[in-house]
RNA sequence: GGCGCGUUCGUCUAGUGGCCUAGGACACCGCUCUCUCAAGGCGGAGAUCACGGGUUCGAAUCCCGUACGCGCUACCA
């Protein structure tokens, strides 16, 4: 077991994006391949953007996906509270500890005076930031002020010098601490920014590698400010590539599903979830595609995780999924299958299905499904008595409608004199028949497919046929023959 | 505007100075199999390695510049 600790913070802002939960799972395969420890920790900070049951999501989520954690808010661990909520007095603390050590200010300035500046700023075109009116404010005007008005808690960021470090994918980076300005750490309602919270927590919870998203890259510098100014061994920082949509803008609702519990409830599995995210960015060797979990954490590496952004490629996630359903046994996607119907229930079928029934079934759908969702419309035929269809269906090519009933009056006795009612048996007589007629094999299959399936893209034929048995055979054969008449 | 990061087939990527007239995968196209559709097999097209300069006997790989894209520049994370 090594000291290796990584953490997971998610706001409980809303649906667990995919983007962040594929910084979890590098998170997650760093600690594994590294035998340390992975930790949930609860950004709730801003106490506006909260969402009812945000966290829950996020939990299932990852669960889902089978990524689990060492310590975090529901199971507790040496660190707790791993709530951010929870912890205010620990912020209180280290922030009037920077203040009284000069690293830290109280600033009284109003929100409408900084809206003002930045107007300015606007105008000439300078830099921005916050003016530091507050910086060096005297003690006698502190005194006028007094206590009754409110204020923030800001950094005073160092106006010389500058802060480098070195980035386990990125390499060195560096940023002249002129360029930063005297940030807030704690609001005016007395919880910290995502910069105090995010450095006290990690050092208290001895976090050692921070890998979060490139987005954090720029404010780096301010989080080591405050490690400094604290004494604190400053650990180890990784940012990892953002995920993209096809338009290389930033993955958002408008581009479709962007929560990871959307692809769940479109049927994709969580393995292939798995190893289709940790491709996007990551890569075994140019060669492998599909990689077990296992694999995944034995394999994973810094070093192999690319520096750009990554569209997300839904043909390519489709594809995979159809992999790893295909690598399913019968038992297996019929388990699944079941699974998935109860969460979400399909319209094409019954809600109580047999067990024993689906499993004959799966294997004839299993490569022709890229998601769970696909099997529904694929199998409604196995579950209802009287499948529709329209008679243009049937008319096959080259095929008049006298045609047709002839074949099916033929058919009929042809269907009902097969004994043994299974699929190799039903192959043999029925393409004897076709061979012994003027038609051609597509043509007399198309017909039973379309009045046994309803459908023009099916699963095959004698398989279905001797699963959904003789009598159910015959006895659509007939109700075609009548439907013809009638019509 | 400033600062930072990035840039190899449409997409994900391999590649760390000679094995690269750039490899794999998805998607696409063709053939094959065939009761339809898939899956599978075979084959094809697709990247002057963003651009321009260097360094070197030799550069996708090292250096400099430019362009473009993205991110940050909140009492959001």
């Amino acid at each position: 077991m090594s000291n290796i600790r990584v953490r997971y913070p998610p706001s409980p802002t809303g649906e667990p994006h995919l983007g962040n939960i594929r910084t979890a799972l590098f998170n997650w395969l760093f600690a594994k391949n590294n035998k340390g420890k992975f930790i949930l920790r609860v950004e709730d900070t801003d106490r506006n953007r909260l969402v009812e049951g945000a966290m829950e999501s996020q939990l299932e989520a990852l669960k889902w996906l089978g990524i689990d954690w060492d310590e975090g808010p529901d199971i507790g661990g040496a660190y707790k509270p791993y709530t951010q909520s929870e912890r205010l007095d620990i912020y209180k603390k280290i922030s009037d500890r920077l203040i009284q050590d000069g690293f830290a200010y109280k600033c009284y300035c109003s929100q409408e005076r900084l809206a003002q500046m930045r107007e300015g700023y606007k105008k000439t075109q300078s830099i921005v930031g916050y003016d530091r009116k507050c910086r060096n404010i005297n003690s006698l005007e502190l005194g006028e002020i007094n206590n009754e008005k409110s204020y923030v808690v800001r950094f005073k960021t160092p106006l010389e010098g500058k802060i480098i470090f070195n980035d386990l994918v990125r390499g060195q980076v560096e940023f002249e601490n002129i360029r930063l300005d005297d940030f807030v750490i704690l609001k005016s309602d007395g919880f910290p920014t995502y910069h105090l919270a995010n450095v006290i927590d990690d050092y208290y919870m001895k976090i050692t590698h921070v890998m979060r998203a490139e987005e954090w890259l720029s404010s780096t510098p301010k989080h080591i400010h405050i490690y400094n100014s604290m004494n604190w061994e400053i650990p180890e920082f990784a940012h990892l590539p953002i995920i993209l949509a096809p338009d290389k803008s930033k993955l958002s609702k408008r581009h479709g599903a962007t929560s990871i519990l959307e692809y769940r409830r479109l049927g994709y599995l969580p393995n292939a979830m798995v190893n289709f995210l940790a491709k996007l960015g990551w890569s075994l060797d140019g060669e492998t595609e599909k990689i077990e979990t296992s694999e995944l954490i034995s394999n994973f590496s810094l070093k192999k995780v690319s520096k750009s952004g990554a569209i997300f490629d839904i043909d390519k996630l489709n594809w995979l999924n159809g992999v790893y359903i295909r690598g399913l046994t019968a038992d297996e996607l019929t388990f699944e299958l079941l699974d998935y119907w109860k969460i979400f229930p399909s319209l094409e079928l019954p809600v109580n299905i047999d067990y024993d029934l689906l499993k004959r079934i799966v294997p004839l759908i299993s490569e022709r499904i890229k998601t769970l969702n696909d099997a529904g419309p694929l199998i409604s035929y196995f579950f209802s008595d009287t499948v529709k269809y329209k008679k243009e269906q049937i008319l096959q090519k080259g095929l008049n409608f006298s045609d047709v009933n002839i074949i099916l009056e033929k058919l009929y006795s042809e269907v009902i004199a097969i004994d043994d009612f299974e699929s190799n048996v039903i192959e043999t007589n029925l393409r004897n028949f076709v061979s012994e007629s003027n038609y051609k094999t597509g043509q007399v299959l198309g017909i039973l497919r379309v009045i046994y399936t309803g459908l023009d893209v099916a699963p095959p034929l004698f398989e279905s046929m001797e699963i959904l048995g003789k009598k159910h055979c015959v006895s659509v054969i007939s109700r075609a023959i009548d439907n013809m008449k009638s019509s």
